[in-house]
DNA sequence: AACAGTATCAACCGCACCAAT
DNA sequence: GATTGGTGCGGTTGATACTGT
């Protein structure tokens, strides 16, 4: 292994921001000798700085091609999606974007798209949505399914449930939507008479979309939102015993005024938008068909204000209802590797 | 106006890889 | 095969700019 250069740096050596005309002498000994031997460059260009110095200054921010300023739309788009193929291999990311080094594209990612992201609801590392979120969300959903279930469902039957709503199951996997090369689940659900519950089971499925990443839009981020909502409450047996299995169970529940008086904006929101699809009881229009429902302001679960929202009204939640319980709900942790590609969409309508 | 908190990004650091010796 | 120099890469730091109170 060769060590790094700047670890045996002699005294004398100089550090931190570079002068101007440090600048200077560093182009103009590149524009007569080329760059490369970084080591013996300094000495011969007169710089007291080590080679590695000079080498990423030169890269970084003397290079002619550099391309300065903002980031446009496409180079945004193609630096998320190149994300979520590579990873932060931001050498790689740069090798597409002419102009741009790996330092600017980190830089940017990490100061720009990673946060808008996260305010967005999707883990900057998978590509995947917050189960943070997903989960609190899923589990506010189910206690308004509680409230409307006990007015239009007197009796418990198979397939009546919110997984038994083959309309549901079909937006909640969504697979032709989903993007090219990534596993996804597909969410079965059976009645068991026995236990008076519903099982649901995730079911991992490997397919190909003829559909190009670019065509993913804000209703295949619903799809995914719907899927991991059902995907939270298989996998987390407190949130599933409220959700999916036992609408009657005696447990402390929110009701729905409970709700509204905690959280009248979430509670409208998730009245009008994606539970209108789960539940149709609770829309103006029951019984639509699933295109008849766009989903119209998914994107608004995104925003700062509600996701502040959503974290308040748990705390407020957790001390008006102390039984109520919402487990570790601060993991950020993905039920799956699989990354979404969907975000560039959602990037877009928040720009700005 | 002053201060504190936050955002930005150039520069640095440490490690890994590769080629030459 | 071991050592060494050169370079690339990703993560982190810290100075500065910006924003809010």
């Amino acid at each position: 292994m060769g060590k790094s250069p700047c670890r045996d740096e002699r005294e004398g050596l100089k550090k931190g921001p570079w002068t101007v005309e440090e600048d200077r002498k560093l182009l103009d000994y590149i524009q007569k000798h080329g760059h490369g031997r970084w080591r013996i460059l300094p000495n011969n260009a007169g710089l007291k700085r080590c080679g590695k110095s000079c080498r990423l200054r030169w890269t970084n921010y003397l290079r002619p091609d550099i391309k300065r300023g903002r980031f446009s739309f496409e180079e945004e788009d193609t630096i998320i999606q190149l994300h979520g193929v590579l990873g932060n291999k931001w050498s790689a990311i740069a090798a597409h974007l002419p102009g741009r080094t790996d330092n600017e594209i980190k830089n940017y990612w990490n100061t720009h798209i990673r946060k808008r992201l996260l305010r967005m609801g999707i883990d900057p590392v998978t590509h995947t949505p917050r189960l943070d979120l997903l989960e609190l969300y899923s589990i506010l959903s189910s206690s308004l399914y509680h409230s409307s279930q006990l007015n239009n469902f007197p009796s418990q039957q198979p397939g009546v449930g919110p997984l038994g709503n083959p309309n549901l199951q079909g937006l909640a996997t969504a697979d032709h939507l989903l993007s090219p090369q990534y596993k996804t689940t597909e969410i079965t659900s059976q009645y068991d008479p026995q236990q008076n519950q519903y099982h649901n089971t995730l079911v991992s499925n490997q397919f190909q979309s003829s559909h190009p990443i670019h065509e993913l839009n804000t209703s295949t981020y619903a799809a995914q939102v719907n899927q991991l909502h059902s995907a939270v409450q298989e996998t987390r047996p407190c949130a599933a015993s409220h959700a999916l299995s036992t609408p009657f169970r005696r447990e402390p529940q929110l009701t729905q005024a409970k709700l509204e008086q905690l959280s009248p904006n979430l509670t409208n929101f998730i009245r009008q938008n994606a539970l209108t699809n789960l539940w149709p009881s609770m829309g103006d229009q029951p019984n639509l068909a699933r295109n008849d429902f766009p989903l119209q302001n998914v994107d608004s679960i995104i925003d700062p204000q509600l996701e502040n929202e959503i974290l308040q009204t748990r705390n407020n939640i957790d001390q008006q209802i102390p039984n109520y319980s919402f487990g570790s709900l601060t993991t950020t942790t993905s039920p799956s590797p699989t990354p979404l590609s969907s975000t560039t969409g959602h990037l877009r309508q928040l720009q700005h």
